[in-house]
DNA sequence: ACTTTGATCGAAAGCGCTTTCAGAGATGTT
DNA sequence: AACATCTCTGAAAGCGCTTTCGATCAAAGT
């Protein structure tokens, strides 16, 4: 059968809770003694069952993960993050998908804590602030995409307001004077920082968003394209265009190409996360780029120093773009 | 603290077996002593711990599964199916990634096993038979995109000399007697049997296809952009192009357009895979459509199937397109 | 020479479940 | 009425680790 730790320690000649010092380096052990162990453990090929060590030690070295959906291109390179520093600290992490479903994001959420995860991240949480410091108190928590802070919990975030600002002036240098934007949906955090930085540059050039130029996509590419149909169909005059995200923006692509108006010779597009199909739109999408990959590994670093109790710098993280 | 078991068995009045026996369903219990352990349950608000369980139970209810890469656009579906169809039966996917590189693939189910994961999935793995072998002595496995069998292991794949018909005949049918070839990389079985079914249709059509028309892309946007310049450099004419997935399609789409060349009236462009950006290329990509979420619920059925020793029909599962 | 201190290690008690084993009733059989 | 069969249930032994507690022995202090 599969090697266990008592083997290995029966094979050093040793007691288990040496063998067991030496594995998790919680105390000293002699040079000869850990020689032998070593020695012991590579022969047998012996790797230790985690369900005993988390049953027994209360740490499963493992964090759930909980994305709207797995296979967002948003988040690819944000899981990748998450994943690779994980790694490095010997955890892993466990994904689930809460189809935008905050329902089932609570369900997940339980089905994590089953099983033992020893903290969670959540990407864009729908969830209530309430049940999120309920959970907080449970075990650590990480959230991106807005501002939460705790005890047991804290984000990581862009500098959303920023980046607003950011494709303003992108607009604004190229001349336009007429802006139109689709936002992402109601009451996301971040969705409504990324306008307050549009308006308030816009607003230091003296230009008055219009009402009827927001429209509202969702974040899909099926709502950026009706939102842009909307826009167009209103007759509100606009030479540039901000959206929100870069799936909103794609889908408006297609609106505007369908509408006859060319990008980018009479309309500019602007979008927002420089997701990796981005280039590969016709024409290749402007957008503001997001450091995704430092996002996943930042909300990594923030759960594990939770779990750990390692005080690291707290108030929000705000990476710039 | 948390409840446990015991606590339920002291609350409910009888001995933590029978609880377990009505949280498994292994054994009959009286209806008084069910209903009155149900209560207790629901009062204590009691989680099995996952990790008591499978150290006693010998089994985790988690599936190990791995990707070259989480996000991938082209699994993206497959992945849903398969965290569907595992959660439908209770149990779930821990994802990981190789990075295309068997040395990682490796680890990762070495990483998996001491996790006491009771199946792996490997979607398209790179990794020799041999190993595979050795690995399926160790657990059930059920890998994807080549054929695998033995007693703990089974494969799930598209019929993809169907596909590469389907994407020539497609050609045909629209006139073309010139066409060219991205082909995915060295060694994988499914870009050899695309490339058989789409050889077969044409020689029946009296085509010969030239070495000069076939290129390699590496099954990334990158690859097939530069596959299809390197096509174009070549002089050889050819005003249909096949991709045999739609990310190299989508980069030969921009080359091809680089180049001045019309898509899709001087060439016409198939891909292969039906990824959801394929809509949102301009023009949207014409492509060989394939069961990409069944693929993952077929994956997932056939390592539980292998997990519980229930016999499902056995020769490798060939999806329709 | 005798007590203190410190370092290294083993015995043993769990962690929260599952599962075998056998006992106690209930039911059926001759 | 006596015996064989079932059905339901509890006691208890682990599953493979971690961790506390105290023992042991060498070095150090007086």
């Amino acid at each position: 059968m599969k090697p266990s730790l008592k083997m290995v320690a029966a094979r050093a000649e040793v007691s288990p809770a040496t063998v067991s010092r030496i594995l998790n380096g919680t105390a000293k052990v002699s040079a000869e003694k850990r020689a032998r162990i070593e020695a012991a453990i590579a022969e047998l090929g012996f790797r230790p069952n985690m369900a005993a060590r988390s049953l027994a030690g209360g740490r499963s070295m493992s964090i759930g993960v909980i994305t709207q959906f797995i296979s967002s291109p948003f988040y690819a390179e944000a899981l990748k993050g998450l994943e690779d520093e994980l790694a490095r600290q010997n955890y892993i992490p466990i994904f689930m998908s809460s189809h935008w479903d905050s329902a089932q994001e609570d369900n997940q959420i339980t089905r994590l804590i089953e099983r033992n995860v020893d903290g969670i991240v959540l990407l864009s949480s729908q969830m209530s602030g309430q049940k999120l410091f309920e959970f907080s108190n449970e075990l650590p928590i990480v959230v991106t995409g807005r501002h939460f802070e705790s005890t047991q919990a804290s984000s990581v975030n862009w500098d959303n307001t920023y980046s607003g600002v950011l494709a303003a002036d992108h607009l604004l240098e190229l001349g336009h004077r007429e802006i139109a934007v689709i936002v992402g949906a109601e009451g996301h955090e971040d969705s409504h920082e990324r306008m307050q930085g549009i308006q308030t540059r816009l607003k230091e050039s003296g230009i008055m968003l219009n009402a009827n130029c927001v429209q509202m996509g969702g974040y899909t590419e099926q709502g950026g394209y009706e939102a842009a149909k909307a826009l167009i169909a209103s007759g509100e005059p606009f030479t540039g265009l901000i959206a929100l995200n870069d799936q909103m923006a794609i889908g408006a692509n297609m609106a505007l190409r369908e509408a006859g108006i060319n990008v980018p010779s009479q309309v500019s597009l602007v979008g927002c996360d420089d997701i990796q199909f981005a280039e590969f739109v016709d024409p290749p999408l402007t957008t503001v780029h997001q450091p995704i990959y430092e996002l996943g590994e930042q909300a990594a670093k923030h759960v594990l120093s939770l779990v750990n109790k390692v005080r690291l710098p707290r108030e929000s993280i705000k990476l710039p773009h």
